[in-house]
DNA sequence: CCTTGACCCTCCACCCTTTGGAAGGTCTAT
DNA sequence: ATAGACCTTCCAAAGGGTGGAGGGTCAAGG
């Protein structure tokens, strides 16, 4: 199969499939006579698998991890768990800190006039200094 | 007032400073004659301004605006409100998708044995295909 | 007078993940 | 023969900086 149908198939740009091969998250492929990239049948669900850990957030480096997890008939179960308990609490970390800036926006909204005049709270609000 | 004073009282890296004025988000400062920068006491509170801008998650380029508008003496306050509104959709956006995010990967952990075994049903749920 | 250390300068490269394009080779169908 | 749909590699851009190399400048202290 070449790079185009597993492209379609996985629902991955080509370009980000020669990216992955070029990082080394997935393995080089064989070439054809003629130069072409040419992927055994199995490469599709692998690249599925990548575009599904891309999805939850995944850095490609931790999708490198996860993927040699999901070649490993040998590996724990308790390492994925890991790795999936980390991401989520990136994740709680990110709704914390923008639902505090949502918090501060409102506060922002709620004081400025918002009409023709220049005089602005919230222009006021970005210009004092709460470093230090 | 050299760069490193205004790094100091703005809470801006020097590097980040020069690379504003790179991206013309700041003016290009007055040069002293041995070719050090030399900016005017306002310009702190342009750059506090601007670091205050970047903490609420506007783009380099949403700053720029925000500074025109800051400098403006003839600004509408309504085009700073519009700004800002916007800013808050996308954080609005940013929440909704991360907490779903947040509620799959539980998903995910939840059916997870997380032992020795090999067994996986995150390794499963990561190769179902839901493309298309 | 010389050195040390704290500044300052520019330019280049890297982080991460993709995407776009240029320039070119290959294969199939008309 | 030619169009067009593939494929190849390599280079550059995006955002928002950060780090370092290699070098200039200035004040204080020995």
């Amino acid at each position: 199969m070449k790079i185009g149908e597993l492209a379609n198939l996985s629902g991955v740009p080509v370009k980000s499939v020669r990216y992955y091969e070029e990082e080394g998250i997935l393995p080089a492929a064989r070439r054809l006579a003629n130069g072409y990239r040419d992927y055994p049948k199995t490469a599709v669900a692998e690249v599925i698998f990548l575009r599904q850990s891309r999805q939850f957030g995944f850095t490609l480096k931790e999708c490198r991890q996860l993927l040699q997890l999901w070649r490993d008939p040998n590996r724990r179960s308790a390492e994925v768990h890991q790795l999936v308990v980390q991401r989520q609490h990136q994740v709680e970390q990110q709704i914390t800190d923008l639902t505090s800036m949502h918090g501060l926006l409102s506060n922002l909204l709620s004081h400025c006039a918002a009409d023709d005049s220049p005089e602005c709270t919230i222009i006021d609000s970005l210009s004092e200094n709460n470093h230090e």
